[in-house]
This record gives C-alpha cells, sequence and structure tokens, in this order.
DNA sequence: CTAGTTGCAAATCATTTGCACTTGC
DNA sequence: GCAAGTGCAAATGATTTGCAACTAG
C-alpha cells in the first residue's frame, strides 16, 4: 500500500511539486522516521527549490488529513512517518536516533483495559522504548 | 515520602531559595505535572523575585538528580513531575489536561523483552493514553 | 481566472546561555 | 572569601506566519 497524488486530492490537496516530492521523500526513506529538518535536507540534496516553511507547512496538513502521524520523541524536535493505517509503537535509539517499530498485541489489550477501568475513551496512545541500540553498544 | 532540602544536599545542589520554592511548589500542586512557564505562574503569584530562566535551570538540575521527571506530552512543551521513585505511565485527558498514573507489571514486562529481543538497552520508555475521561464524558 | 500554494524573511515559542552580580557554606 | 547560583537580556533552535509572487485546475 503506497500513498501518492491519489491520496492528495482525496484530502483536498492541489498536487504540487513540494507536495509530491516530499510525500515521495517519506515513501522512500530507509528509516521511514524523518524530522523536517531531514525532509529539507533530502529535497536540498536532490537540488529542489523547496523552503523549509514549505516543508513544515506540507507535514502540518499531511497531519490534519491523515497522511503523516507525528511524534514527539525526547530530544526537541517532532518526526514525522506516513500513515499506512497499521499501528505501531516504537524503540528509539537515543545515540544514533534509530527507530524501530513494533506491536504488541498483549501491551494492546492491556491498554484497552486500563483506559476501560479508568473510564477513559481512549482516542489516541504513544508507547515509546528509549535504549541504546545494538550497533550504538559495540561500535 | 517528601522530597526536601535533604534531597537537595544529596545531589550536590545548594539549598537556594528558588530551588526550595520550586520543589515545594512541586510538591504541593494539585495536579502534580507541570510546565517551566506553570511553575514560574505560580512563584509570580507568591512575589518571588524568581526569573524563568533560573526556573528552567532549577528543573533542568533536577532532572539531572534524578528528582524530577520530565515528560514529552503532544503540545510542544515539557511538563515536570517529582519522581518518586515509582515509575508510572500516564492516561492523559485530551479534554480537560487531567492526568492519572498506572502501572501495568505485564506491560513493564513485555516492554523489557521486546526492548531484548531488538538489542536495545533501556534507559528510559513513555507510554501515555489520551482519551476522554468520565467526567467529561458525562458532563 | 483565482483560490490555493509557495518562498523568503521576519516573527514566535520554548528553552538556553553569557555575564556581571549575589549568596550559601 | 569564593565557588556556586541567580537575574536579565540576548542568543538559540524549532516551528509559524505575513505577504507578494506563482501555479494548478
Amino acid at each position: 500500500m503506497t500513498l501518492d497524488n491519489a491520496n492528495l486530492k482525496k484530502a483536498g490537496l492541489k498536487v504540487t511539486l513540494p507536495r509530491v516530492k516530499i510525500l515521495e521523500i517519506l515513501e522512500k526513506a530507509k528509516d521511514h522516521h524523518l524530522s523536517a529538518e531531514d525532509v529539507y535536507r533530502v529535497l536540498l540534496e536532490s537540488s529542489e527549490d523547496i523552503g523549509l516553511a514549505t516543508v513544515y507547512r506540507v507535514l502540518t496538513q499531511f497531519e490534519e488529513a491523515g497522511l503523516v502521524i507525528r511524534h514527539n520523541f525526547e530530544g526537541g524536535h517532532s518526526i514525522f512517518e506516513l500513515d499506512h493505517g497499521r499501528h505501531h509503537d516504537h524503540l528509539v535509539c537515543v545515540k544514533c536516533g534509530r527507530v524501530e517499530e513494533f506491536v504488541d498485541p498483549i501491551i494492546e489489550e492491556r491498554q484497552q483495559e486500563i483506559a476501560n477501568k479508568a473510564g477513559y475513551a481512549i482516542t489516541d496512545h504513544s508507547l515509546n522504548i528509549y535504549g541504546i541500540c545494538g550497533i550504538c553498544q559495540h561500535p
């Protein structure tokens, strides 16, 4: 499942070069979790004449349109990833910034139970495990 | 268990008025989760002549000393709470801002397993469930 | 054509830092 | 007394916004 121009139209967004390019970058990135700066850097490398402000604007619109998810990991800046509809949590390396995804059905279930017991109607949840990845431990 | 001046000394921090006051504010606040601005506002109300920069410096030192925990909830700014040693996760009401704490041993254990399996040495983790609390659902 | 978009620069927000002055021990 | 701590203002870094120029439909 790939997000493309059709998704832009469906979201009521004009299919412009900056939007297409940014969608493409998020889609192709090795590590699918990028900061606005990361996206901007890739654009510069491709000699695209797109401003950082536009990157932020586009990412925010994509978020509102449900195309991307914004994460508030430790470290000040936001991280964006395409929303392919499959919920998952994150393992974040505090040293190199690597991000891995995981899903644990037991944890998901327990969370639901906890919220129910406390009388909360869950709207969202985020579980981030911070640590030092294998590569950073053995350089 | 209350955190007080003794904890400051133990952390190698001089017992100064700003530090004592800020510790006191974190201790007394109804909702024990405050932003730096929140703390600063309370100080202003108490007519204390303490600058915002000092609030940030003190909170950061407290964090390094293990006296407080800094959370990166959604919304841009950091939230601080005293660290009474008992790890817990959070249920956050997206409507009224209420924050409730909880601990689930099974979730804790699964997280550890997941990190181990992925080769990560956990340094920290945060689990936040966002939802609408019972009170906000039935006004 | 024209409402939606963009680039750039200036503005904002949260947080940090440089520096001369003050205070705890 | 002196290193640690503080206030203030200026500096930062991330993100946002005003506005005139531009472009997709």
